[in-house]
Formats: structure tokens, sequence, C-alpha cells
DNA sequence: TTAAAAACTGAATGCCTATTCATTTTTTTG
DNA sequence: CAAAAAAATGAATAGGCATTCAGTTTTTAA
């Protein structure tokens, strides 16, 4: 899983060409379908180019997929900053994801790929987010129910992934900021004062 | 998407075999690298024989992923029938759904690879489980507290989902049954009671 | 039993693409 | 400026597989 990532100013600017035009062709046409020769075509360079920076199709797409996560990673960090209470964060997690899904609505397809692609791709992605997920739950331990920190993780998870969806699932129409709040808050006030009504 | 399946008792085997093997290929390989000939020669069932029952490559792959889908239905009504409750009915709902996967590990790779094949079948396979849990949340409306029933579903379905994963992310370790039931007990406590401890 | 229909077979066809590397172009260095 | 080094090029190679269909085998029905 080789990359040179370039230095020299011009040739990072093909680089970077080269992961647009990979990442649009992965999602147009799925890791196994995309063709060098056409990622390379859209991105205006030889495909002798893509092997000066990659070492092979895979190591590619490695790089895009790790690089969704340091991306969502760093977003939610931005987006988190500030916020006191453990509540508070999961909120704002919640409201950081959505928002980058809605500027990046390649990602699910780019990410859930590699399961079919390489399992230990798949397995590796969501392990380190669910680890870190685990550590700061951990951290926060004393604001939330005593409760097994890895099922925790993965329903939190889980509730986040599935809400990103939402979008996918209804023609691609992209969710307003009012719409994030508003799904944000429901999702908080459930896991608040419970999901059941109280008679029963 | 044309699919003939066979009614008398020899030729039902062999479609039976076929499906069997292509689970498997598909799984092993991911849809596109699956080969006709590996699924058919692991069939003992010649190439030819393959197109008599399906049209195409994909028309195997639809007939696999929506039978998951209602193998998975039926699963979890059976569990489901006998509870009272809406809290009873997610309790066994996600029970139902760890065993699934317990006993059918190929699942998450089928599903999801629908995403990177045809879009348009992820979207129809998921945007049906989330009708017929809206349709469910809304019958059970007074249980529950007053909130968007698609952003519920999609909470539900992600918490299930995820928390599926948790085997294929620990080696694959089968989870006890035992552990199935505490994870579901653990969920449900938290949305029965809430997850954040009152004093915050 | 036998002729027609149905089921099955697998070699051959046609088409697609990742990767290499000899050559050319651009940049650096003294 | 000239020569060496680095970067970029894309045609050619080697290897892959879904689908078809002419022929064979099995089943059905009279």
């Amino acid at each position: 899983m080789e990359v040179k990532i370039p230095v020299k100013k011009k040739a990072k600017e093909k680089f970077d060409k080269i992961i647009k035009s990979a990442d649009q062709e992965f999602y147009e046409y799925g890791y196994e379908k995309a063709s060098i020769a056409n990622i390379t075509r859209n991105a205006d360079v030889a495909v002798g180019t893509f092997y000066l920076y990659f070492e092979d199709k895979l190591s590619l797409y490695h790089y895009i997929l790790f690089d969704y996560q340091s991306r969502i990673k760093n977003y939610q960090n931005e987006r988190i900053v500030g916020c006191k209470t453990r509540k508070e964060k999961e909120r704002m997690g919640l409201i950081a994801w959505l928002e980058f899904i809605n500027e990046n609505p390649h990602a699910y397809n780019i990410i859930w790929q590699s399961l079919a692609i390489d399992k230990t791709l798949f397995i590796d992605y969501y392990s380190k987010f669910k680890k870190s997920y685990e550590k700061r739950l951990t951290k926060d331990g004393d604001q939330i129910v005593d409760v097994n920190k890895e099922d925790l993780s993965l329903m939190l998870m889980g509730i986040s992934t599935f809400l990103g969806l939402k979008s996918m699932l209804n023609n691609e129409t992209k969710l307003s900021q009012e719409e994030i709040e508003n799904t944000a808050n429901s999702i908080i006030s459930i896991l608040e004062t419970g999901l059941f009504k109280k008679s029963n």
C-alpha cells in the first residue's frame, strides 16, 4: 500500500486531481469497474503518472478511504471543541456527521465498498472509530449510565451512520441546517429521557 | 432482473446449489470479481445451466439480496410473535437480528455490496425496511414518545445494524446467546431510562 | 417403444483493463 | 548554457471473464 505524496506544488496539484477524479470514479462505477485510464484521463494526467504516486489501484483506494476517516475525525473534533458535557458532545458529534455527509455525499459509497474490496480494510476502519469512541466515553464515564462501552460505541455509531442515510434514501435531497439540528435534538432527547412512555 | 425458479425437484436442487455457491463466491471475492464459471463449478452445474435460471449475473445478485431481506423479516416476525409491548418487540427484534447475523455471517457483505453494484438496489433494500419499521412504530405510537418516525426508524435500524458488527470487528467470534441477550438488555435499558446520568 | 419436448452442456466469442517500460519532456545543477 | 537527473508519457503486453448457442442427454407423453 505504498503512496508517494509529491511535495512540489505542480506535482501535488496533479496528485490532488487524481484523488478527486478517483473519488468520482469509485463512486460512479465502484472499485472493480473503476478504470485507471478513466481516472487519469479525467485528471488530465497520463496513466504512467498515476504509477509514480501509487503502487497500484488498491493503494489509491486505501489512501482515499483513510483520508475520509481523517477528514471526518477532524471535522467532528473541530465542531466538538467547546462542548462541555458528554450530552452536548454527542449532539454536536451527530450534527457534525450529518453536515459532513451533506457536503460529502460519496462517503458511504467509498467507505462501505471496503467490505467487498478487502474486509480487513473495513474492519480496520470501523475498529479505529470504535476504539476512539470507547476511549472518549470512558473518559466521560461519570456522566453516563454504567454500560458496556463497546456496545454503547456501536450503538451511537449506528445511530449517526443510519441517520446520515436519510438524504440518500430520499432522492439525494440535501438536508437543511434546520433539519439537521431538529434530527439531532430528537435523538438526544430520546437518549436523555427515554423512548417509551412511562405508563408502560 | 429475470429469475426462473424451477419447480421440479431435481432442478430446484441445482438452483439452490447455485444460490449457495454464489453466496459464498460473492462473499469471498465480491460481486465484480465473482465468476460465473467458479459459481457453477462449485455447484456441480454447467455454465449454461446458470443461464436457464438467471437472466444474468446481476439478476442472481438481486435474487440473493432480497432473499436475505425476506429471511431477515421472516425470522424477526417469528421471534416477535407473542411480544405485547413495543419495548418487548424492540428487545426481541434486536435479539433476532443478532441471532440471524450469528447464523448468517455473510449478510453484511452481501447487503452492503449493493451500494457499489447499483445504488438503487441499496436504496430499495433499506427503504423497504424503513417503511415497514415506520408503519409498526406508528401503530404502537401510543407507547412511545412523540418523535419523527422516520428518524426513529433510522435510529433503531442503525443500532441493530452496528451491534451486529460486533462479532466481525472481533475476529469473527460468534456471540453466545448470553452475550446477545445482555447486549439487547443494555440497549433497551438505555432506550428506557436514558443514557445520561440525571445530575447532568 | 419412440418421437417430440425440455433440460442441460461447455467450448468459443467478444470485450475489457491493470500495469510496465522505453522514450520524451521538464527541471535542476554547476 | 549544457549535461545530468527527475518527472511525465501512453502504446503495448498479458490476463481476465460474461454470455451465447449448436449440439447432447434426459424426460415426457402417446
